[in-house]
DNA sequence: CTTTAATTCATACGTTCGTTTTAATCATAG
DNA sequence: CTATGATTAAAACGAACGTATGAATTAAAG
């Protein structure tokens, strides 16, 4: 005893959760749904995680704290290879956003169904979830910042911080919606079966980032000007 | 009698709703908040709509209804102008964003108060939402679709349908997350009263999602190439 | 006025929610 | 084996949910 157990009831809920969560929100989604699709006791989320929030959260700390640590391993990686030269926004874009798509691929991280879960909670209205992931966001996020603005030097940081802002909007989209928003627009995508879609997603998806963060800046109409 | 009497308890109700749909959600607000926000009895909600569903779409019908008018005016009108010849792309991009973006500064309208609960509803996991969204959405979609086409010959139809995509989310993450994504990041917009972000912010999503549509088209790393 | 329809009200229904409790089962150490 | 702690199981808790009912109230018509 004493020993770490990590037997798979835990497992088997958070992959439960996961996938309940993607597919119908938090508040959408009852106990009840979650211990019977795991195959397990109703109080064994109680047992395990203490309750429905705390669930939550861990559900997203196993995929967040892998994301955001390997975010920082290639944002270190690309720094110490540019030896104090500012770095290329593209490099910049692919390390945050490319890194976060090239989950999906990886069924032991959670594939496409963390991701559309991820996409989905950035708007979830519950308090504690937001305030859960600004929490885990904060410092990665500050970085990543930190390197546009030495990328872009004569780009306003206000600027920057709203372009970011936009890059986020879109890609969330772009991942909760591959098959939610077709549903939404009554959109197809002829011509690609659905192995295709997720390998072009990135590509496309990089290159309206990189146009958009590139845009010319706006015109105000007023005078005031925004600071650097 | 037989005369359509409007009175003001359906449209407190509606007013409650969408501002407590916007806040929590849809599974996440009650009846009971509604009617006590509204100040009504708790069984006039399904007196005068016939349940919390038909509510939800009713609040989103007094708006959207306008808001696809108006667009699909404005695109007639442009048309008109144009004679024939194809749109310039910043005009469609103004007429189906700007159009949406202008809403938030009108109150009579909804304000910014429906743009974020339209914002956030577009990722709403609940099925009926989406397939009512979808309805609404669908003229107007296809509408602005074609002037796309013709405005880009150049670009693969796939192509431009994903960018429309990627614009809807970097939009609906600017409207829903003028106040809600900065929790999230943590980020702050310095030099800019609350006054100022709305008239700028219209510039600077335009800007970004012009920059993002006219970008280089992405390189796919197999052979295959996406149907025109 | 009386009549009649529309609206509001208090109240209750049956269900489902997240959580808790208590007992049963399992695994391991001595 | 027995003892001990970890886990699972069944059942129930009170609270909150969306909805329905029937009476009270209001407003307009004749």
């Amino acid at each position: 005893m004493a020993e770490i157990r990590t037997g798979d009831t835990r497992e088997r809920i958070l992959d439960a959760g996961e996938r309940l969560f993607m597919a119908h929100g938090y508040e959408g989604t009852s106990m009840r749904q979650i211990t019977s699709e795991a195959g397990v006791n109703l109080a064994a989320v109680n047992y395990h995680f203490g309750s429905k929030e705390a669930l939550m959260q861990e559900a997203f700390r196993r995929r967040l704290d892998w994301l955001n640590e390997e975010r920082m391993r290639v944002l270190d990686l690309m720094e110490a290879e540019a030896d104090g030269k500012p770095l290329k926004p593209s490099q910049i874009v692919d390390g945050f956003f490319g890194t976060l798509l090239r989950m999906a691929g990886d069924e032991k991280r959670g594939g496409v169904t963390f991701l559309r879960l991820l996409g989905r909670t950035l708007t979830e209205p519950s308090e504690f979830i937001r305030a859960f992931l600004a929490h885990e966001y904060k410092e990665v996020m500050d970085r990543y910042k930190e390197a546009l603005f030495r990328a872009l030097p004569d780009v306003p940081k206000a600027e920057i911080v709203w372009r970011f802002h936009f890059m986020l909007g879109a890609t969330s989209y772009a991942i909760a919606g591959t098959d939610a928003l077709r549903l939404v627009t009554d959109w197809q995508i002829e011509d690609e079966d659905s192995t295709d879609r997720l390998d072009r997603l990135v590509p496309r998806l990089m290159s309206f980032l990189l146009g958009g963060l590139r845009a010319p800046l706006p015109q105000f109409s007023d005078t005031t000007a925004a600071s650097n």
